[in-house]
DNA sequence: TCTTTGCGTAAGTCATAACTTACCAATACG
DNA sequence: CGTATTGGTAAGTTATGACTTACGCAAAGA
């Protein structure tokens, strides 16, 4: 979940500096009638009402959640009549692959390395019981 | 977002169908402040108060939050004295990564073959102003 | 042993994501 | 032109996730 507006238990939130990479996608794919829809995809473009066909929820809610595929860049829309074809759209996977890749790289380095290097135990500077910086 | 109980202007919600491979990393990764613990153990192996430092939000949180990418297999902890070390965990990364190539070779392979057989337009059977199957 | 550090967990708050139904616009079709 | 199909969007509801503070326990260290 992302804050914007105030509240007033928590002070701010200054949006967490993120890569700007795979982030929206992976948000679009976090929910699991989102991944639903897209799977459905896999078969080829289909209107939204064949994707909605079987599923447990309303078609708008289908048509909300594709909309959220789309600017994730996840799926692509082709208008073919009164039917909107929609497609899974190879740019979002990329991007999704790239920012996962780097981790991944950097797993297999650090294993074949086999030196993991534990950070050093330093004095923390007293701070009694206060949880925050 | 997962509905379990019961929810009056929605009848049910029977969990929709989904492939159970990298779902759970995907839903860890899907938030911001998530992610940037997820990044800050690129440098290696971590101990909470490390990760929690400059972070915008309080330790707790960073607690809970690596609860959640434990149990998604993203990261691993280990006890050194008072403090307990986090690091990134391949196997997450793994399921997370064989989830999404399932759809990557597809889309290769789709856009390989430049077939892509849109679906014959079929007669539906009279729904007037339903949305629901 | 008494204190400090480190961290997990409980309880409570609040914004919001995921739904719902209703409505409207656009295209196809008779 | 009237009607049905298709699907996007608005408005409203609710469960939940991301926080907070407070507390408690375990290991170090004096």
């Amino acid at each position: 979940m992302t804050y914007a507006k105030k509240r007033p238990a928590a002070p701010a939130r200054p949006a967490p500096r993120l890569a700007h990479c795979g982030a929206d996608a992976l948000a679009a794919l976090s929910d699991p009638t989102r991944r639903a829809v897209f799977e459905k995809l896999r078969h080829g473009p289909q209107p939204v009402s064949a994707l909605a066909r079987g599923m447990p929820v309303s078609r708008p809610a289908v048509s909300q959640h594709l909309k959220i595929l789309k600017d994730a860049h996840l799926v692509s829309e082709q208008r073919d009549g009164t039917r909107r074809l929609y497609r899974i759209e190879a740019s979002g996977l990329e991007a999704l692959r790239r920012w996962f890749d780097m981790f991944w790289d950097d797993a297999l380095a650090r294993f074949a390395a086999h030196a993991e290097a534990p950070p050093k135990r330093e004095k923390a500077v007293a701070m009694k019981g206060k949880d925050r910086g």
